[in-house]
DNA sequence: TATAATCCCTCTAGTAGCTATAGCTTCAAG
DNA sequence: CTTGAAGCTATAGCTACTAGAGGGATTATA
């Protein structure tokens, strides 16, 4: 049995955190001490860990919900969690594209070497769109 | 002088956020008509449309206010338009390397072909961090 | 001029995913 | 048995909006 600080600690997921999972129902009450104090097992454990990985990988909680629910019938078709992690990480990519336009932008605008506010490029190209060489 | 629904199309910024811009103190509460309609200027247009460019390159309402408060006083030294352009900068190339590992992981466990979730790659790399190839 | 359609007003609450604080109780070590 | 760390609940705050309720204002048309 672990105390929720322990769980924290084997888990990288603060104690205030876990508590707000137990809340939003992604992981069951555990067992309580004679203290009202949680108690957690194993399985807590790996659950846990399954939510912060999860979660490491930019999964949403609602997806995770999903996926918490297949791992726990492993003789079901896996074709939900393939069009989880599919959508996912087009997602991802996606908003990779949009960075990397954002990056452009910034080298660009950031290159200004005027001396005052009257000629910077930042500053300028912030207030005009059309300066702009990319969409976004 | 503009409705707030004239400056809403002119700069593609929705109703309810001028008026919250307005109340985080972003924008100048505008005058108003008889009967307390908000009127704006054009100088109230190129501000809001300032706010707007500055918020699709992804900068965050903080430094709006830093970057908005620069662009009044054309005579000073822009040192500070560049920190904020280029620390947001570092930011997006920080984000694009994380969502570029994570695109990575992706794809290596969505390619799984298994038929149920006993078997499935996706299932199984989110309960087992050991599985992953780049740290996160 | 009447009326209907559209626009605008304030205020409150909700979104995601936590994080922080206050004021209290329990646990474990010495 | 005491003390300090750890845990408890409940509430509020964070970012940057968005949605809805319940009203008033403006404008276009008849």
């Amino acid at each position: 049995m672990f105390s929720i600080g322990q769980l924290s600690k084997q888990t990288g997921v603060k104690i205030p955190t876990i508590r707000y999972y137990e809340q939003m129902g992604l992981i069951d009450a555990p067992e309580r001490s004679e203290g009202n104090q949680r108690r957690y097992t194993k399985d807590g454990l790996s659950r846990l860990s399954f939510i912060r990985h999860s979660r490491d990988l930019g999964f949403s909680v609602e997806d995770i919900r999903g996926l918490l629910e297949l791992s726990q019938h492993p003789e079901k078709p896996c074709d939900d969690a393939h069009n989880i992690a599919v959508q996912h990480l087009k997602d991802v990519q996606e908003r990779i594209a949009k960075l990397r336009r954002l990056e452009r932008e910034l080298k660009r605008i950031s290159k200004c070497d005027a001396g005052n506010v009257a000629d910077c490029a930042v500053i300028e190209t912030l207030a005009d769109h059309e300066l702009c060489e990319t969409e976004h």
